[in-house]
DNA sequence: CACTTGACCTGTCCGC
DNA sequence: TGCGGACAGGTCAAGT
């Protein structure tokens, strides 16, 4: 049921969030239970009042962060940051009925039973199902189904805001890169605002573009083929463009893979994340460049691990 | 102010 | 086989 899985950036977190709308949105938050207080960033009594008993009206992503939008007023962000993982189970009992039409749903034969549905994820060997002892928090919702969250380096968090404040809570992260307000100017003049570093650097700063990670800032600039190390000053207009591109393609690609770090399993059916199979370099040390059949390197640029064809990439 | 590094965590992998 | 250490990489605080 778990393939390998990797981070969550935004492809992936784009995937979560599609599918938490379809099987949250309407429900009512009935129970609230968390092994980990150190995860939630709000007081533990907040989310008492304010999410428990909400009916969530909407599942947001801005960059890599999800948000729940509530009708108590508040807002719920949440991080997964690098192995964070949201798990939804169906209710344990179903009538006839119910499983029907729900197989009806999902286009599958009749009397297909629901499973876990499994979204973001860390690979943990040999630890299967939910909940397990990386579960730390539990939310059950209206329709008897469960939400589970799962951290094994507890790096995610979960933080309650006013949704009156949320543009606010946002406000620091620069442009979606798949938006239409993400322009080639506009990534121009937010490349202009770093000066020094290199473009590895710029591409994983939120505030410049928002959403790209390690993977990601690999792939494309692999597409752009530009060095990781280059510094921003130095590229050249046509560069620029390249790289504005490389970045549009490598995300809408990987969305419609629905991600590399994702994994799912419904009805016995699975349907995993699939760019991880199509990646171009990252994790690719030592394999032929896809382009030039020369090794890829790996090195650190940027503080990270970084993948990339010395000879393609200049 | 611009930029880099370290801390937060706990798992997996690799070499001895 | 066991064990220590490097490594994974999102974000923010602290340091240069």
């Amino acid at each position: 049921m778990y393939a390998t899985t990797h981070m969550p950036e935004l492809p992936e977190v784009e995937t979560v969030r599609r599918d938490l709308a379809r099987v949250l949105q309407g429900r009512r938050v009935t129970g609230f239970l968390v092994r980990k207080p150190n995860l939630l960033k709000s007081p533990r009594a907040l989310f008492g009042r304010k999410f428990v008993g909400a009916t969530i009206v909407k599942v947001g992503r801005r960059a890599k962060l999800l948000y729940l939008e509530l009708s108590s007023g508040y807002t719920l962000l949440l991080h997964l940051k690098m192995t964070g993982q949201l798990v939804w189970a169906r209710k344990a009992r179903f009538t006839r009925h119910e499983i029907n039409a729900d197989a009806r749903r999902r286009g599958l034969p009749r009397g297909e039973r629901g499973g876990l549905y499994v979204v973001g994820g860390h690979p943990i060997s040999g630890v299967l199902g939910v909940p397990n002892r990386f579960t730390y928090i539990t939310v059950r919702l209206s329709d008897g189904a469960k939400l589970y969250f799962n951290d094994v380096r507890q790096f995610g968090y979960w933080r309650l805001v006013r949704s009156l404040a949320l543009p606010e809570a946002l406000a620091h992260f620069g442009p979606e890169p798949l938006s239409r307000e993400f322009t080639l100017d506009l990534f121009r003049a937010q490349l202009a605002r770093r000066r020094r570093t290199s473009i590895k650097a710029a591409l994983l700063d939120q505030t410049v573009v928002a959403g790209i990670g390690n993977i990601y800032a690999d792939e494309s600039l692999f597409v752009a083929k530009l060095k990781p190390s280059r510094r921003v000053t130095k590229l050249t207009r046509a560069e620029t463009q390249q790289l504005y591109h490389a970045i549009r393609r490598v995300l809408s690609t990987a969305v419609k893979a629905r991600g590399t770090s994702f994994n799912s399993y419904v009805d016995g059916l699975g349907r995993s994340g699939t760019y991880w199979e199509r990646r171009l370099v990252y994790g690719r040390k030592g394999e032929p460049c896809p382009r030039c059949k020369r090794p890829i390197q790996k090195t650190v640029v940027a503080g990270r691990g970084t993948h990339f064809c010395s000879r393609c990439q200049l």
